[in-house]
DNA sequence: AAGATAACCAACCGCCGACAA
DNA sequence: TTTGTCGGCGGTTGGTTATCT
């Protein structure tokens, strides 16, 4: 049984959006919000649209705060990590980003990120790569793990980071990742199935995300010498500080994640600090570096040859995280001796 | 200068999950 | 439990602009 159309494709208007038609929707959403019902707005504003066209329209240029142009090296870097650890999840990504929209995030990708990537590569593959190249004896091509690893390094000039480093890898604009509903990244979901967090599951076959909440700087509870600690682990639960509260949140199954519900722009007034460590552990495998290295010389796929793979990305930027947290100081990597299972971990 | 090609990006499409009846 | 509706997401398309020949 199909499902109904959202309207009535023969009387809505398409392509692109004429000023009058923005003003009007802008002026009627600025008036009484979109009651919740995008089927009903467009009519209620006097528009002969679709109501997700208005919607899109309304997400992706009219509201509040956009921010268009150029993207930023950390931005940049921040889309890396995150569709290294999360994939193509626009949404979530964007929420990251403030005043970027998935689909902005996700045209840049396709369009400029990736091929700035392939083109640091193929400048750089006159240089020894950093990592063994078991498959190619000959003139190895790059896989997308050096690609970003390729970017760290070069983009690292501004951040003279080091290892005790509380060098932040954000810029100072950047703003504090901001929480991760539950909901993101159930590792029993469907879409997690195709989904990267599933490499980070354990051999017990747990992987739900872990996500330690950002504490306010005044927290002195924290562990983490104020760094608010990101986990993708493989626990779902909520640890608590000394104090009673609870700063380390784990997400698992329900809904997805709503950009609303991140609510980075509220979350960034709320007082968290904004010096951040960005960390990635592996666990036991990223303790020292032979691990990933191994990790590395073992995958027997995802090498860019004259055709680059592409589809290979997501597998190989994560792998790339993982390697790269071993082979230079200057990336927002670092590693957690401690941790005894894989997690993913952001420090900030 | 003109046509061809590439790059960019706004918008569309269809699927999926949540939710209510 | 089933069914229908809606919001949201990610992939894709196609029009426009920029660059190349």
């Amino acid at each position: 049984m199909g499902r109904a159309p959202c309207c009535d494709k023969a009387n809505v208007k398409k392509g692109p959006w004429s000023p009058e038609e923005d003003s009007k929707l802008k002026e009627y959403i600025e008036k009484f919000g979109t009651g919740g019902n995008w089927i009903a707005l467009p009519q209620k504003a006097g528009l002969k649209r679709c109501g997700k066209s208005c919607r899109l329209r309304w997400l992706n240029y009219l509201r509040p705060n956009i921010k268009h142009g150029e993207f930023s090296d950390e931005e940049d870097r921040i889309i890396c990590t995150l569709f290294a650890s999360i994939g193509s999840r626009w949404s979530i990504i964007a929420a990251q980003l403030p005043g970027r929209t998935d689909n902005d995030i996700k045209n840049y990708w396709n369009t400029k990120l990736r091929k700035k990537l392939m083109a640091m590569a193929s400048q750089s593959q006159r240089k020894p790569l950093p990592f063994p190249s078991p498959h190619h004896h000959q003139s190895p091509p790059l896989s997308y793990q050096s690609l970003l690893s390729i970017y760290n390094d070069s983009s690292a000039a501004s951040y003279p980071c080091c290892p005790a480093a509380t060098a932040k890898p954000f810029s100072p604009g950047f703003e504090p990742i901001s929480p991760i509903p539950s909901n993101i990244l159930a590792n029993n979901s469907s879409t997690l199935a195709t989904n990267p967090s599933s490499l980070f599951q354990t051999q017990e076959g747990l992987s739900p995300l872990q996500y330690h909440h950002p504490v306010k700087e005044n927290n002195n509870t924290n562990n983490n010498n104020g760094s608010n600690l990101l986990v993708f682990g493989s626990e779902a639960s909520c640890s608590s500080n000394s104090d009673g509260s609870c700063s380390q949140i784990s997400y698992g199954g329900g809904r997805e994640i709503k950009q609303e519900d991140m609510g980075f722009q509220g979350y960034i007034s709320n007082g968290y600090e904004k010096n951040h460590k960005f960390m990635l552990s592996y666990g036991n495998n990223s303790v020292n570096g032979s691990g990933n290295l191994n990790q590395w010389a073992e995958k027997a796929t995802g090498y860019f040859g004259e055709t680059p793979p592409l589809e290979y990305d997501l597998e190989d930027v994560k792998q790339l995280i993982s390697s790269s947290s071993n082979n230079s100081c200057n990336n927002n990597f670092l590693i957690d001796e401690n941790k005894t299972q894989e997690k993913f971990m952001y420090y900030y």
